[in-house]
DNA sequence: TATTGTTATACTCTATAACTATA
DNA sequence: TATAGTTATAGAGTATAACAATA
């Protein structure tokens, strides 16, 4: 009975580290911090309409978000544009540097996953892959 | 091209924040905090021969370890002897109240865990817990 | 001199609560 | 009065370096 697995939680944090740790030389070549990454990533499939939107999509909270956004936006990655409709709102959306940087960033993290999976067989890797973006998406939702 | 994943990475840390929040009332319960739990974990395969080595495996470090056990081993949960081969090293193991406690644990997080992966075919389940086990190995053992 | 366990200090990160401007 | 965005303050968490005991 000694033979047991590690708690799920312990195993997704453990992986999380490592993949930070690969992701790190990636986006230091960027010059961009993990939190300014996630926020790319976050804004890559539409604009947010409110920061407070944005900063619950990105796992942040409001006011950690600011000076991500303030740095993002001094080097001409996002813009943040007040909403006509509310003017208390400012709209945040990617400029094309901002979804360049981006690209190029995604490209790289994703020849260091492969890299990491390398040994898992194809069905495999594809099953765990599938799963895993279902579990996290589902969690995301909540 | 707008339906890509999330990165490996994110997808992680998104299920360990779930996993810990899932935990944190089990815990609460039992009255230890996160870190007791993994030091108490890390401990069940057998007694750490020095507190170094625990902090490593356990993924703290050593002197953010030191009130963790102080607390675990003012509630008799483990033990602190001194080596008698080398009087610097302080040998660290699980008392039975110890093994008890974290069995108790680990059954209510499984049972969690089996909650939260009900959704999934039980192939795909399978395949899925088994290779999040070996990759979190793999990370560990560096 | 080097290492183990410990304590103390400084630093960063995080959470909370005020502040402003709009509504 | 309530909300979005911002700023400021206090608290928790973390890393670093110094210390005593032993080798």
């Amino acid at each position: 009975m000694s033979e047991q697995r590690h708690d799920l939680g312990a195993s997704f944090a453990w992986l999380a580290r490592a993949m930070i740790k690969g992701e790190a030389p990636i986006l230091q070549a960027h010059d961009v911090e993990m939190w300014d990454y996630v926020v790319l990533v976050t804004l890559e499939r539409g604009p947010a309409s409110t920061q407070s939107e944005l900063a619950a999509a990105s796992g942040r909270d409001k006011t950690r978000l600011i000076p991500i956004l303030d740095r993002l936006e001094a080097r001409g990655l996002l813009r943040r544009t007040p909403d006509p409709a509310d003017r208390r709102n400012r709209v945040v959306a990617l400029t094309t540097a901002g979804r360049e940087l981006l690209a190029s960033c995604r490209s790289a993290i994703r020849e260091m996953e492969a890299e990491f999976l390398v040994d898992l067989d194809p069905d495999e890797r594809a099953t765990f892959v599938a799963v895993l973006e279902r579990l996290a998406d589902a969690v995301r939702e909540r």
